[in-house]
DNA sequence: ATTGACCTTTACGTTAACGTAAGGTACGTT
DNA sequence: AACGTACCTTACGTTAACGTAAAGGTCAAT
C-alpha cells in the first residue's frame, strides 16, 4: 500500500487555493508531488506540508522562511550533522513566534477595550431613546 | 504646548525603518504629519500609529487592512452613526486575530516538540561519545 | 560662500506571490 | 468522431510595498 494520494483539485478544494498556487509552491520545493505521466500525485506528506505553508503564510512569513521552518519539521535527528546549530536555529524561530504571539495578544486586548467602550456608548444611546419616548 | 514632535529620521531610528517607508505610509493616510515649511513634523499620535502599523505588518496584514483597524482605534464613539455595524466589524477583527493566535500557538507547540526530540538525540550522542572514550 | 546635514519631491525600478491567457495532452463518454 | 473534464506547460501580467536614483531646498558651521 502506497498510502492515500490526492489530485491537485482535491487539495485546492480542501484548502481553498488555486492550482496555480500549489504549482507555485512546488516550484519553490514546498511540496514534492509524484507524477503519473504528467499529473501530479500528492501524498499525505504533501498535504501536511501544504497546510503548514498556508498557516505560515497567514502568519505573515514569506515562502522562503516557511521553507526553512518546514524543513526543520521533517528532518531526521539521527542524520543531522550540525545538531547544536540546527537546534539553536529552531529555538530562534520559536522565540520569534512567541514575540508575534504577544503582539497579537496586545492587539486583541486593545481591540477588546475598544469594544467595551463602544458597547457602553451603545447602551447609553438606547437608554436615551427610551427616555425620549416618555 | 503642542506636545512632543518628531522628525522623520528620529522615527526611522526608533522603529528601524527607512524614510521611504514612512513617507509611503503617509501617502496611504496611515500617518498625518504636520508641516513646517516642507518638513514633516510627526506628533505623538503619529508615533503611536506608526507602531500599530508596524505591528500589523509583522502579523501579516496588508496596509489596507491595517488602515481599517487603526481607524477603529481612534474613532469617537459618540460620533459614530452605524454603531452596531462598526461594533460587529470590530468583533470580526477580534475573532480573526484570535484565530491567528491559535495558529501561532500550534506552530509553537509543534516546534517545541521538535526541539525536545533534537535535545534527546543530542544527549544520546554525548553519552555515546563518553562511552567511546572508555 | 561653500560645505555638510537634513529634508524634500518626482518618478522609474524591484521583488514576491501569485493571476491569467494560450495552447496542448490524455482519457472516458456520448 | 466529437466532446467534456481534468490536467499540463509556457510565459507574460499584476499588485503591494517599498527601493533607489536624480535633483533640489534650508540652515548652521567653517
Amino acid at each position: 500500500m502506497s498510502g492515500q494520494v490526492y489530485s491537485i483539485t482535491q487539495l485546492c478544494q480542501e484548502f481553498d487555493v488555486t492550482p496555480r498556487t500549489i504549482r507555485h509552491y512546488e516550484s519553490c520545493g514546498l511540496v514534492q508531488p509524484a507524477r503519473e505521466g504528467q499529473r501530479r500525485l500528492f501524498s499525505e506528506r504533501d498535504r501536511v506540508r501544504l497546510r503548514l505553508v498556508l498557516r505560515g503564510r497567514s502568519l505573515g512569513f514569506n515562502l522562503a522562511e516557511i521553507a526553512e521552518m518546514i524543513d526543520l519539521y521533517d528532518l531526521d535527528p539521527t542524520q543531522v550533522a550540525q545538531l547544536e546549530r540546527t537546534l539553536a536555529y529552531g529555538r530562534d524561530k520559536i522565540r520569534s513566534l512567541e514575540r508575534k504571539r504577544s503582539e497579537i495578544t496586545e492587539a486583541i486586548e486593545e481591540l477588546r477595550a475598544w469594544e467595551r467602550r463602544l458597547e457602553a456608548q451603545l447602551r447609553l444611546r438606547k437608554r436615551q431613546q427610551t427616555e425620549g419616548k416618555r
